[in-house]
DNA sequence: TTCCAGGTGGCAT
DNA sequence: ATGCCACATGGA
């Protein structure tokens, strides 16, 4: 177990890890959160500017201290002044102020590449509990053992090659739905991808960290282009992952909520989804991800659940 | 029972 | 390029 303390500004736990972003942490009776993230479990508490983190050292321990809390600095994205962004943010169109405001203290977490390619793929025409339960049992069915903390155990998200080599009724156990088969045939496609690169770099990586690697040297336009090749991605999973799991901070998922609180917010037909992206490029520039995630929480604080 | 959820693939125009 | 529609699952 290792102890880190962090100082954050602009941060609020619990709509950091509720606010539809993730699907791995689940809030405890005292209001920290468990869960876990490259490959590492952990307990995060918050008390003010101070973020409290208890992770559990993997068993080969290769992790000091330092290494910890930079991955824990990056996943959490503290570099970045999310108060400029607001700011920036609320002089450029009239309407987001509210939304800001109902959730000021979101941040878009830099999540695992791999891992944002499973949780929404998942995500697709699915409700957010539903989602949590499926990637929760994934894991723990086929993923490897992370470790226990505060009474819950965790396992890693599994490794493409391992869903790569299932077949989709394998994974009936999971739930999954018709999404089964996208994901089995996802992790194919990039064990292959994997597969066709210059060998000499992949030596001694994971195939996860080899497909990490190979998308960060991408810009948006062609990012976005691959990942539509991927079975059971289309331009709404696409742009999460951009963001989610690229941090392509201005790529601007569209999903049923978004379109509702954009309708409502500009005066548009639910439909008009070019025109939303027209307006997020003009206005929320480049920073549309961050702008849609605002956008996102406050109609669900509002209308949804 | 019907509707809905962080949509997409496949097919017909 | 655009418009339908089936697609599993479980909760409201």
């Amino acid at each position: 177990m290792e102890n880190t303390t962090l100082k954050v500004k602009d941060f609020n736990i619990r709509q950091i890890f509720l606010c539809g972003q993730c699907f791995r942490w689940y809030e405890e009776e005292d209001g920290s959160f468990t869960g876990a993230a490259f490959g590492l479990c952990a307990n995060m508490r918050q008390e003010g500017e101070m973020l409290h983190i208890k992770t559990v050292l993997p068993a080969e321990n290769a992790g000091n201290a330092m290494d910890i809390r930079r991955l824990w600095e990056y996943y959490l994205d503290l570099a970045r002044d999310y108060g400029s962004i607001k700011k920036y943010l609320s002089e450029r169109d009239g309407k987001i102020g509210a939304a800001i405001e109902s959730g000021t203290g979101i941040r878009i977490l830099r999540q695992e590449f791999w891992e944002a390619v499973v949780s929404f793929i998942i995500s697709q025409n699915n409700n957010i509990p539903r989602i949590r339960g499926c990637i929760e049992k994934l894991c723990n069915l086929y993923g490897k053992p992370l470790g226990t903390i505060g009474g819950r155990s965790f396992w890693d998200i599994p490794e493409p090659q391992v869903l790569a080599e299932l077949k989709a009724e394998d994974l009936g156990e999971v739930r999954l739905g018709y999404r089964a088969s996208y994901l089995v045939e996802t992790a194919r496609q990039v064990v292959e991808l994997c597969n066709g690169l210059e060998t000499g770099t992949g030596n001694g990586k994971s195939i996860r960290r080899q497909i990490e690697e190979y998308f960060s040297k991408l810009n948006y336009d062609q990012a976005y282009g691959k990942l539509l090749e991927f079975q059971g991605v289309g331009p709404k999973v696409a742009n999460c992952i951009a963001l989610f799991g690229l941090g392509l901070m201005d790529s601007f998922p569209i999903d049923v909520w978004v379109k509702r609180v954009m309708a409502r917010a500009y005066g548009m037909g639910e439909g008009e989804t070019a025109t939303m992206e027209k307006l997020a490029r003009e206005r929320f520039a480049p920073y549309g991800g961050i702008a849609q995630q605002y956008l996102f929480y406050h109609i669900r604080e509002t209308e949804g659940k």
